[in-house]
DNA sequence: TCTATTTACTTGACATATAAACTATCTATG
DNA sequence: CATAGATAGTTTATATGTCAAGTAAATAGA
């Protein structure tokens, strides 16, 4: 009895694990492709083009802190991205209204014409790249991602809980 | 009537570009929390502890090239890490029985029980983490990625055909 | 108001990742 | 055997990422 309880659980351990390298390996998978492309295509990478896309999202304007939070990097990093694509023109550091620590950064317009051009042949490569399910496949996967990422934020919220409490 | 199908297309896009940017959010998280832990308790990374643990499923030994495509990072990438850990007593370049230009790296000993301690560990990090999930929506999930996983290799298989054609 | 703390961002040191060029070795073919 | 090409690894230059420490500005409380 105990021996089948305690393989209950080595086979559930199993399970997570396959589970997560599985999950691993299709996420890296995406990205290395549509990193090479848009190498290839646009000379650019995939973080540039994650930064401008918000940017196109938010016209008024990100601070440096919303980006990081965004694009789920930290802090120094966003600096260094954004004083690449600064130094190439396509965003700039505008003066946060009401706090003189923060930066309003926004697209030029050179920034944006770019943006355009690319984004909808990354589109089209997304929409490749997930042929591999049905529209129905498709949602049901985004319902399960939904209660994972759920969790993955209670777990989270727990764990800074008792980080403040201790 | 163009208007509905082009309505779809849109549509189309927009559930999968979500659907990319949902599962990109899980795997960060998951794989931020991770390098946290292992940092935190055990002082060390997660590329250092997937060479590992792809070592002591193989105590025969792997090439660099084996453990660039397991790992899904390039040579060069490979080289660094196994320098490190090289350097840290806990793996070693043996010589390539029939092939002088490549090693079999394996686990010294006390590389051997540094990833011993952390893998059990790991797996329950694993476990918590993908707990959000039912055994049978584990299983779900795990047969919808398999799908997309062959998915993307045959476009890969297609783009390299198209390639070495060209 | 004054000061302590927090917040926004940058910097610096370093790890990890890539692509492209290089060296050494192996292999296939005449 | 000789050599042309392929393959295994390393190196170099550069981009991306982390953490921790630093600066400047905002804010909360005495």
């Amino acid at each position: 009895m105990v021996r089948d309880l305690e393989s209950r659980v080595l086979a559930d351990h199993h399970q997570a694990l396959k589970l997560w390298l599985r999950l691993l390996a299709c996420t890296t998978k995406v990205e290395s492709v549509i990193r090479n492309r848009l190498r290839s295509e646009f000379g650019t990478t995939l973080p540039r083009f994650d930064l401008l896309a918000q940017l196109e999202r938010h016209p008024e304007g990100l601070t440096m802190g919303e980006l990081s939070q965004r694009l789920m990097v930290t802090g120094g990093n966003i600096t260094g991205i954004t004083d690449q694509l600064e130094g190439e023109g396509l965003v700039l550091r505008a003066a946060h209204p009401g706090d003189r620590r923060a930066y309003a950064v926004r697209l030029t317009p050179a920034g944006r014409r770019q943006f355009k051009r690319m984004a909808a042949t990354h589109e089209k490569w997304i929409v490749e790249l997930f042929d591999g399910w049905s529209a129905e496949q498709k949602n049901q996967v985004q319902a399960l991602l939904g209660t994972l990422k759920q969790h993955l934020t209670t777990l989270d919220a727990d764990a800074r809980q008792k980080e403040t409490t201790a």
